[in-house]
DNA sequence: CCAGAGCGAGACAACGTTGTCATCGACAGA
DNA sequence: TCTGTCGATGACAACGTTGTCTCGCTCTGG
């Protein structure tokens, strides 16, 4: 009956019985600290692997005083697509730099995201990359202030002043709009997120102000806020089209939506104009005409990682603000064929 | 000019310090354990919120001995929406047992995930989840019997005894192809990764099988293997098409396969059947008809994590397969009108 | 032949936390 | 009143690693 149900792993120590030297010279060999002769090294190295020693990464930063070659980022959802590449592009960038990426979902959840924004810190993570899910962000300041660095990324801060990287999401939207005005558009449906979310706000204050500026007065009927799924993406087009003096155009405020108004629109083979904030990968393939609002998502994701991994390093400029440009891209399966 | 450039995070000391007590009242408090006087407790948590502690994660793990509360996933890319299906699975069951996710992607290159696999060794991870790239997993050994648990995803281990989840592939397969015979078709082109990928075998298996049992000799002329992306797909459609005696069905191997051939025949307006492994979001709105082969990927992702945390709760039953069935659906924005 | 430099190696403590054990006071029972 | 018990609290060591310092040896130059 030994007591070892789950065996112990090797440590630096047992290297060092095995080897015949010293722990502190176990630790010069592995870590190829100079000062260790040649014959001594190979010994440990040979203990090293026959006793499958593996450096405890733990002990290894703790002693060490913090670094621990860990980032964070906290998003909505790893399943939606735009937030699983920006982890792809964040863990490569990482893994560079010998980092490795934990990654937690807040699900749109503010109390969520400041537990899980705490634990990280527990977990004595080197930096946040966070896209912001609660309007106040002033509980991190306390952590912020004793070393944690962050990055903001799609939205920005608030209530601390922070580095972060957003997408120019007013010029976008107002640069559609401009475009489905200039083919002759005046009644543009708009389904869009809660204006609780930053993105949505702005987008629609893009659309807004392309509108006020051709004069077009804004038309409380022709909006539905608080649209985040297809479905009732799908269900605000179709109320929009049963209405009277019904659109010619839409404009969605994300991709979820742009789906769900084009199921609606191709259910009624109608040939009212699409606009959709957010490109995504099968968009080339649509059974009808769009076009999307587009920006370059990894760009995101690496413009946030280069700067934390900046601020890692020391940097301790003033906070920044990257702006991420977006631009009209025409999308539709009808161009295959051309 | 104070020494502190980045300052120091209090610890449990600064904290029995701050509060009066011993470190070790601290501890007990901060654990919740009992045997401290409420009157005690009450200042040691004032001191805790004062001062802004946060226990160090990492410290406690390693006094504890062992469990750090995190799991690793190895993937090939976790921007395919497959992938980060299964990442944000993992991640949510991970959550409910207080536990982390690192998720590193190994780019179906056999060396960058045993050294990712022996890096998450290093770092303590109680368990692992790895969707194998390479065909030899006997590195692993060493590990597995100094206590790592493992649970391979989507293919089985080789080289080692572990737990393993899968999809049903060589059924699903044989089921699609069973079901296009039933229409009629003879000639079924197969486009499909290379055979040096498991599920790519197993698949192709499926379909050898479905044709010897019809009656149908399997000819060279309607197979391309090592297809990796839709553009080799779309290609290797394409020239079967121009063949003689072309094939009045296709079967792709994968959702990436299964988007190129869609390409491809959209734009020659083709109306041969088409029959792909894996179903994928947007299927619903592809511009022709095709039949998916349908499996959980929920599932599967949950599968292997409840197993794994099986094993971090210490089952050492013998290792199991479990094996995820398939389906047919039918895909393709014309249902949307029926 | 000896002082000083230089280098290889080990002893020791410390990182922050917690398991174990000792201590101390209060209180109940004889 | 004395002894035994129990509950609260603290002292100490240890988890695995590594920074710092010391020790002892060899080599060089006078």
């Amino acid at each position: 009956m030994d007591k070892q149900d789950r065996p112990r792993r090797p440590t630096i120590s047992d290297v060092a019985a095995a080897a015949g030297v010293s722990p502190k010279t176990v630790s010069r060999v592995i870590n190829n600290e100079p000062g260790v002769r040649a014959e001594l090294a190979d010994q440990v190295l040979a203990a090293v692997s026959k006793l499958g020693f593996r450096r405890n990464t733990m002990a290894s930063s703790l002693r060490s005083g913090g670094q621990t070659a860990t980032i964070g980022l906290i998003i909505e959802d790893l399943a939606n697509p735009f937030y699983s590449t920006i982890a792809a592009t964040v863990a490569n960038i990482a893994r560079t730099h010998d980092t490795h990426l934990i990654t937690v979902s807040s699900e749109e959840n503010p109390e969520l995201e400041q537990r899980q924004f705490l634990q990280l810190c527990q977990r004595r993570v080197d930096g946040m990359i966070i896209v912001p899910a609660g309007s106040d962000h002033s509980y991190t300041r306390p952590e912020v202030e004793m070393g944690m660095r962050m990055v903001f990324l799609d939205r920005p801060p608030s209530g601390i002043l922070a580095d972060s990287v957003v997408i120019d999401n007013a010029a976008g939207a107002r640069a559609g709009i401009v475009d489905l005005l200039k083919d002759g558009h005046r009644r543009i449906g708009v389904v869009i997120d809660s204006p609780v979310i930053y993105t949505a706000r702005e987008r629609l204050a893009g659309v807004r102000s392309a509108l006020a500026e051709a004069g077009i007065p804004y038309d409380d009927a022709l909006v539905r806020v608080g649209v985040t799924n297809p479905d009732e993406a799908a269900h605000a087009v179709a109320t929009m089209l049963d209405g009277v003096d019904p659109p010619t155009a839409f404009f969605t405020g994300n991709n979820r939506s742009t789906i769900g108004a084009i199921q609606e629109l191709y259910r009624r083979d109608s040939d009212a104009a699409l606009l959709g904030f957010d490109d995504f990968e099968l968009a080339t393939l649509m059974p009808r005409p769009l076009t999307v609002i587009a920006y370059d998502v990894q760009e995101l994701g690496r413009a946030a990682t280069l700067r934390l991994f900046e601020r890692i390093g020391g940097d301790t400029s003033w906070p920044s603000e990257t702006v991420i440009p977006t631009h009209l891209v025409q999308r539709g399966v009808q161009l295959l064929k051309s």
